[in-house]
DNA sequence: CGTTGCCTTGACCAGCATCAAGGAGCGTGG
DNA sequence: CCACGCTCCTTGATGCTGGTCAAGGCAACG
C-alpha cells in the first residue's frame, strides 16, 4: 500500500464538490448528492504517484488540477497515455496495473475517489448510475481518440500545432485566446512520442511564423487560430 | 439515408447470434437473449460505408469481420483510429459524426445494431445493461490506449513490431504463431500514421532479422516472439 | 553562490517521406 | 486462352525531418 501524504476528508467537501463539472460536457457530471457523499477527497503534491487510488477497483474523478496516466517501457522511456482534467474520470483496468501509473502534475491536484465497496454498495441501490460511467468512458473514449489524431500528424510542427489547439479546448473550452500550458516541454514530448528539443523547435517555429506569441515559456497566446489550424491539418 | 445494399434479418439469426464473442473478455459479452431479440444484423461488402448504422444514436457490435472507423483531414490524408473486431461494440459520439466514418474492410462483415428506439425501450426496463455497455466502452479504452503506446514507438520497425504482436493477441488472443492480416499494408500505413512505403520496409527488415516469416503478404508467422518484443520495446 | 530543473539552440547523422518504377495476383472482357 | 486494367506490395534513389549529443541560458531554491 501507498502512504498518502495529504489529508483526506472523508465526506463531501462543499469547498470542493462544485468543481467537479466537465468542462466539455457540463451537463454530464451531474453526481447525484448520495453518490457524492460517499467519495472520498485527496489532495496531491506534484508529481506524486496516485496509482494507489485505484488498486482496489474503485473509480476516480480528477476535481482540480491535472492527473497524468503513464507508461513506463522496459527500454526506460517514459509514454504520456493520458492527461485527465478536472471533471474527467479515471480507472484502472484489470491489464492496466502493470503497465499504467498515474502522477499528480500540478501542485495541490485534488481527486475524488469511490472505492469499489462504496461503489458495490451504491450500484445495487441505484443500478442507473452506470449510464453515467458508460457516457463518461465515452468521453474518455473521444478524448484518446482525438489524441491519437494528433500523434498521426506527419511533422512535429503539425502535431504541435494540434495538441495547442486541443489543448486550449480542453482547458478554455475554446480554440483562441491564450492557453497556460499545464505541462512541461518534456511531459509534451513523452506525450506526442517525440524528443523535447523538437518539441521546442516546432513551438519556435510556430512563434517565428506569427501563429502564436509566448509569454514565457508555458503561456502561449493563439494570435492566428485559423492559420493554426491550417498548420494542424497539414495545409502546404 | 443510406442505402443498405445486403439484405438484413429483422429478428436475431441463430446462424450469426453465437458470434457475439469478445475474443479479448469472453464472459463479457453475454448479451441478454431479451437483448439479442432486439437487434437487426446486417452484412456487409468490402468498403462499404456503414456510417449509415450508428445516425440515429444507437449501438452497434461486430459480429463478424472487420469495420474500421476513419477521419480524412482537410489535406485529403486519411487516419484510422480504430479497427473493431467480432464482439467489439461500437457507437457514434455526438462530434463523431463529422469527423469519423465507418467502413467494411472484410467482405461480408456482419454486424449487429441496437437502434436508439430498442435502446430506450429496453433501457426502462432493465437499466443494468448499461453496466454491461460501461465495460464494453472500457474495452475500447484499453485498445485505444495500447494503440497510443504502439504508436509512440520511435522507429518504424518497432512500430511495426509492436503492432504485429497487438494484432496477433486481438486475432488469436496469443503472440505467437501465425497471424492473418485483415488488414492491407495501406490500412497499417494510415492506422500508424506511416508511409505504406515504410511499413513495407519495415516488414522486410523483421523478416531479414529472421522475427518473422511471410507466407503471402498477408500471413505471417512469428517464429521469434521474444526478439519481436524486444524490437517492439526498443532493445538496442 | 552553487545546484537543479526547465527551456532553447546548434551540429550532425540516421531514418523516414516522397517520387519513381516495377512485379505479383486477380478479375474482366475480348 | 491471353490481354488488359486494377489493386496491392516491394524496392531504389534522394532530400528533408527529427533524434541525438552537446552546450548554454534562466529562474527557483537550498
Amino acid at each position: 500500500m501507498y502512504a498518502v501524504s495529504a489529508a483526506q476528508t472523508r465526506s463531501a467537501n462543499p469547498d470542493l464538490r462544485p468543481h467537479i463539472r466537465s468542462s466539455a460536457d457540463p451537463e454530464l457530471m451531474d453526481v447525484p448528492p448520495e453518490l457524492d457523499a460517499a467519495m472520498t477527497f485527496t489532495r496531491w503534491r506534484r508529481e506524486e504517484d496516485c496509482a494507489a487510488l485505484l488498486t482496489d477497483g474503485g473509480l476516480c474523478w480528477v476535481v482540480s488540477g491535472i492527473i497524468r496516466k503513464c507508461a513506463v517501457h522496459e527500454s526506460g522511456q517514459r509514454r504520456i497515455v493520458d492527461l485527465i482534467m478536472p471533471g474527467d474520470f479515471f480507472a484502472l483496468g484489470p491489464a492496466d496495473a502493470r503497465t499504467f501509473s498515474f502522477q499528480a502534475v500540478t501542485e495541490g491536484t485534488v481527486t475524488a475517489r469511490l472505492t469499489q465497496r462504496n461503489l458495490n454498495r451504491f450500484i445495487t441501490e441505484n443500478p442507473g448510475v452506470y449510464c453515467m460511467f458508460y457516457r463518461l468512458a465515452c468521453n474518455v473514449i473521444a478524448r484518446l481518440e482525438e489524441q491519437l489524431l494528433v500523434q498521426g500528424r506527419t511533422t512535429a510542427a503539425e502535431k504541435i500545432a494540434a495538441y495547442l489547439l486541443l489543448m486550449s479546448t480542453r482547458l478554455s473550452g475554446a480554440q483562441d485566446g491564450a492557453v497556460v500550458l499545464p505541462v512541461s516541454r518534456y511531459d509534451i514530448a513523452d506525450h506526442l512520442g517525440i524528443a523535447v528539443e523538437t518539441v521546442s523547435r516546432a513551438i519556435t517555429e510556430l512563434r517565428r511564423a506569427g501563429l502564436i506569441h509566448l509569454d514565457g515559456p508555458r503561456r502561449i497566446e493563439m494570435t492566428d487560430a485559423r492559420g493554426m489550424q491550417r498548420k494542424a491539418d497539414g495545409a502546404r
